[in-house]
DNA sequence: ATAATACATTATATTTATTCTAAACTATTG
DNA sequence: CAATAGTTTAGAATAAATATAATGTATTAT
């Protein structure tokens, strides 16, 4: 496995030994095709079926937790009963589905830039997302 | 209380008789000078302070989620451990301060219209919500 | 008015995501 | 190969949100 080395190094630089476990959660997170959004159960869900190795939901969480503060994932803000992660950390925005509870991604060339003219003394913005909410377009109803 | 009428319509129109209970829910919400964020244990809190009448958590979430419904109020987008809720309906914008844990309020005039260029079909963009991340502004740190 | 009915409130229990804990385990170092 | 530092795990603890069921209150029809 050539991505072994790449696992391992994103493992330690989040301050973390590369343990059997971990390592198979990278291989979930990093090694798809396509990045995807996640919940912590869903991610479980997804090792287990993949694999013939048990990781806790612990292991998961604080697996995650660590990449998301040094950016190897993101959290996605939106209120639902559990967190939404993704493993697209580039600039980006997402449509939030009310009816069918499912975001997708709305790539950031897709939106103008966000221009916010206020400022906040002593403070710098980290991040800027937006989140669009959509319904089914029945143009009968108001 | 001139105020009352108006509490009595809201809850009427939100399909809930309008109560004891309920008139002072109102009265904490509309009837402050400015708009406000707040939590349902907050929101409570408030009510207890404010007045000698005891109400449910149960009350309190039942209301709060039918003035949502009805757009009374706002549910705002944020992964914290609790929801958040705002008294101002209008089209505006949040700052979140991340190490305070605190909300501000942004003007849409102090946000140019996002325009997102993508659809998705049979869907419609029922509301945009941009969600500002803020830190310290430390020069010295990269 | 008052009985019958429909709706409200409340305390409490339940559910569920997340975090914590402590014991058992594994790898690394001296 | 013993000591130490860091890991994993099952299960307990926490806390927000929701459901329940008993009691209370308002409304309606008689």
């Amino acid at each position: 496995m050539a991505y072994a080395e790449q696992y391992i190094d994103k493992l330690r630089k989040s301050g973390l030994r590369p343990t059997k476990q971990r390592i198979k959660i990278c291989e979930v997170l990093f090694d798809a095709e396509k990045t995807f959004h996640f919940t912590i159960k869903e991610l479980v869900k997804i090792i287990e079926n993949q694999a013939n190795i048990k990781v806790s939901l612990a292991t998961v969480y604080n697996t995650v937790h660590a990449f998301i503060r040094k950016g190897y994932l993101k959290e996605i803000p939106l209120n639902a009963s559990q967190s939404y992660y993704d493993t697209n950390v580039t600039h980006h925005h997402h449509f939030f589905d009310e009816e069918e509870n499912k975001l997708i991604d709305i790539h950031q060339d897709d939106v103008d830039e966000v221009n916010i003219k206020r400022t906040i003394p002593g403070k710098k913005i980290r991040s800027v997302e937006v989140i669009a909410k959509i319904v089914s377009d029945n143009q009968s109803q108001k």
